[in-house]
DNA sequence: CTGTTAGCGCCTTCAT
DNA sequence: ATGAAGGCGCTAACAG
């Protein structure tokens, strides 16, 4: 039925009442949609002059193949879900991951849908239920608040899945990205025992929290290493706010022998510690050392300015989007857990002992 | 042909081994696959207990219809374009607007797809080619850095888009909406008169920029009210980085007659105001005021906290979601522009001047 | 190398 | 109130 054709062309070549379509291509370089197909596709087995006849007709017409229509017959669609809790919680820390991930997703040509989870909703629409079907070849979850359980179900849907960070141990077979939490929390306690501290508090995370557990592993170690065995009066638990840092410190600073330095689990607490110790009129380092964890918090006019240990929050999110891939096209994959390097960021807010000083 | 619809049903429903159909749903309800969908869209002409055991199995099977081809028949895919530039510069600007979209556009049961534009790469591929049909229905750009044309023949492409905070003055016609600039920066100059302060400088953003005009225009009407003509050595110009606010007030300060207050037009030159004060020993606000604009900084450990003026940056990111949505009805809407209020907060950064007080 | 022909999963007139 | 059939824009065999 060529005249079905005309006129449809004619609708979307003159008027772009409707929108160009395969079809209106192929009829303009005079080849079959297939052929159209092929060369979008860059599949090799075109004639050079097809090709280019076509590749001209797509650039005059500025014709775009329609993404969903595209992803119908195979089923990939060329769009990765993104989730993460507390988008304004914590900016800094979701905006570099994202970045990273917009990154690598924009690289390997593919899309990126949002899926911010809400507090609120608590989870009265699940997960999978948002992503399903159509609407994602796979997701990177930042964070999630989802169980392992879940997590194995939302995979068994068909629904590949990557976890950036997440909250408590993974189940093995659930590929997931982290940082190198034991190895900063090392670095970072390393620093104090080098300074001379020997009096070193910790303020951790909530427990249970892998993030906790690991950095806790990490201070444990290099203690025992320097041949101090851990004071558990010289422990408190916080939940990552900057208050229940403040809380902490102030605890820990009322002891009749207050240590010299306090290296909180995150930045925030870290704050929290340092607003304690000044509040109690103790100089941040020389009175007290503190160190944070993240480095997330923009050192701007922060005074002192905090030492703390770096993730590597774009490579985290670029490598999940890289696991992601791979997880896409073997299906299987062997080194199912990535672990990043991080680094410490020395700056103003540790220092060797006052004690050690006037020896 | 039952067999096919039957094995076809055998893999689904048993091994999952290719996703649930609405066919499949019709199969096991008994109806046609006209009728699911009617049901699906909750269309009215289905007898209520058709509609319940259609309903059931979509229940039971966890049926999801696929976005992309329930998009193809009619054009609309229930997604909208999200692009920004700097995720990363700025991140609690982004993400506060980021999160208001987000939760506009959750209730109303649209996806959202994130285009970050990357710096590096410049423009090389059009915003236009990266959403053009299928890809979304409609688009929020965040501070573009597009051209009123580039914007224009998006439009015209038949995608529908709403700009926030749009970087010079838009072309009439292109739905927007942005913050008082002019009326957040009436109430910081005049919050700084009612102090006392007669002698205030600016300390603005490029020059074209709407903020820049806009709160300019406000800092002139405020101290035209007042009475004061603005003196042009006291207003400089900065490039919304904190350097740039530095070096600013650097050179406002050298002045024979330093000012007695600064408004910086935006956060970060407040903080590099703050920084070049004291460095040349003077005391904020004691020795001198200073207000920001935006509130993007978090006040944590910021010394003194900063007097600025607040933006609704969640409220523009719905109320940018509610443009587009009439825009994706109507096709016409009247009120193109729309200006969300500003509200001066007052912090620790501005206090009467000296001269003021030892009168 | 190229064209023909089925679908992909869903919606939507038409009939009934 | 329900079903049958065509088509959305594209890809992927299968022929030639």
């Amino acid at each position: 039925m060529p005249q079905v054709v005309d006129s449809r062309r004619f609708l979307a070549v003159t008027l772009r009442e409707t929108r160009t379509t395969i079809r209106d291509v192929a009829w303009l370089a005079g080849v079959s949609v297939a052929t159209v197909s092929r060369v979008l596709n860059n599949r090799p087995d075109v004639a050079p002059a097809t090709r280019q006849a076509v590749l001209d007709v797509v650039e005059r017409e500025r014709f775009r193949p329609n993404p969903s229509a595209r992803g119908l017959p195979h089923g990939r669609i060329g769009v990765v879900a993104v989730t993460a809790p507390f988008i304004e919680d914590c900016p800094n820390y979701f905006a570099s991951i994202l970045a990273g991930i917009a990154d690598a997703l924009e690289d390997a040509n593919t899309r990126l849908l949002l899926l911010p989870a809400r507090r609120d909703r608590a989870r009265e629409a699940r997960l999978g239920d948002r992503l399903k079907p159509g609407s994602a070849d796979g997701a990177i979850l930042v964070m999630p608040l989802e169980s392992s359980d879940e997590l194995i179900e939302l995979q068994s849907e068909r629904l590949p899945i990557t976890i950036i960070d997440p909250r408590a141990p993974l189940d093995e077979g659930i590929p997931c990205v982290a940082a190198a939490n034991a190895a900063g929390a090392i670095a970072a306690t390393e620093h104090l025992l080098d300074l001379g501290h020997r009096s070193i508090a910790a303020i951790t995370g909530p427990a249970g929290w892998a993030s906790t557990e690991e950095r806790r592993q990490g201070y444990h170690a290099a203690l025992a290493q320097a041949g101090i065995s851990p004071d558990p009066g010289l422990t408190e638990a916080g939940d990552w706010q900057v208050e229940s840092g403040h809380a902490a410190a102030a605890h820990l600073l009322e002891r009749q022998a207050p240590p010299t330095a306090i290296f909180a689990f995150n930045d925030e607490m870290a704050i929290g510690t340092i607003q304690a110790a000044r509040e109690r009129g103790l100089r941040v380092p020389d009175d007290l050392s503190v160190v944070g964890f993240d480095d997330v918090e923009r050192p701007l006019l922060m005074t002192p300015q905090l030492t703390t240990v770096r993730q590597p929050l774009g490579e985290m999110g670029r490598m999940a989007v890289s696991l992601l891939f791979r997880l896409l096209d073997n299906q299987r994959i062997d080194a199912l857990r990535v672990v990043l390097a991080t680094h410490l960021v020395t700056r103003e807010s540790t220092a060797a002992p006052r004690t050690h000083i006037h020896v």
